[in-house]
DNA sequence: CAGAATTTGCAAGTCATTCGCATTTTTTGC
DNA sequence: GCAAAAAATGCGAATGACTTGCAAATTCTG
């Protein structure tokens, strides 16, 4: 493991929410090209240290998002704040009952899902109605 | 409702599985430019006729694909596979209920929610089994 | 049908991500 | 440790989906 891996990898397992690369190259303790980003990611990726998700929002546009792999961290799904731009955990999937039924019905095999809600958080909506 | 908007929104009508902008592009129904197909695109989903979703797959990268909205198509959820590229309708949301719990859980308003399924189809799975 | 408003085509621009290649770092065999 | 081989890195250019400015064409309004 390299340095560049490492400080990549140390970042995503203290965040408590997913980062883009954006985020990630904006991290001081990221000391690295951004081509090495992309490039380091994908290896953890490959290792299974990280997962990611692509997401589109339109302030922001559509950017990858990584999650340190931990054991507890099973598959987990997420909130995205349309105002904010944070990251909420909704908790592991509900659907793993659903997939075996889809596979069955249709014959897939369902190597992944996607999953994720858009909308305002709490604290956001508080500030909406208590200034506007 | 001008020509290049009647004959988008006619196709999307007319297909089976959600289209790319390249598909579009691509079907000589549509003449029209493809800033035109993206300008065009915007404005059916602002006025509600077609839905679209952004989806990534190592083969081609993200884009976003678009459906008609009819009248039963509510909200339907797909499952692309990996191999063909084709997309299956796996029927409506199942999770509305959940949607309301997590809301009232965390204090969202969740505007929006994307789901789809990745893996191989019955088709590619045979196809597979009997040549590889 | 004329004039105003909107849409279109084209070419250039943007933005996330990738790639080629020379240089640096890491690993391997001794 | 140390030299050679292998892998990773930085940089800048390229890619691909999508957007935008602007002039020309189409559509709308009366
Ligand atoms: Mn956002
Ligand atoms: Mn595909
Ligand atoms: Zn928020
Ligand atoms: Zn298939």
């Amino acid at each position: 493991m390299t340095k560049a891996r490492k400080s990549l990898l140390a970042v995503l397992k203290e965040a408590v929410q997913p980062l883009s690369v954006a985020d990630l190259v904006a991290n001081p303790q990221i000391a690295c090209n951004q081509a090495t980003v992309y490039r380091s990611l994908r290896y953890l990726e490959q290792q299974g240290y990280v997962d990611s998700f692509v997401l589109h929002c339109t302030d922001h546009g559509t950017e990858r998002y990584y999650c340190a792999v931990t054991e507890k961290s099973a598959h987990s799904h997420w909130f995205h704040c349309t105002v904010c731009h944070r990251f909420t955990d909704v908790g592991s999937c509900l659907l793993a009952e659903d997939l075996r039924r889809w596979e069955s019905q249709y014959g897939f095999s369902i190597t992944d899902h996607t999953f994720f809600l858009t909308g305002v958080c709490q604290t956001c909506k508080e500030l909406t109605t208590s200034t506007g």
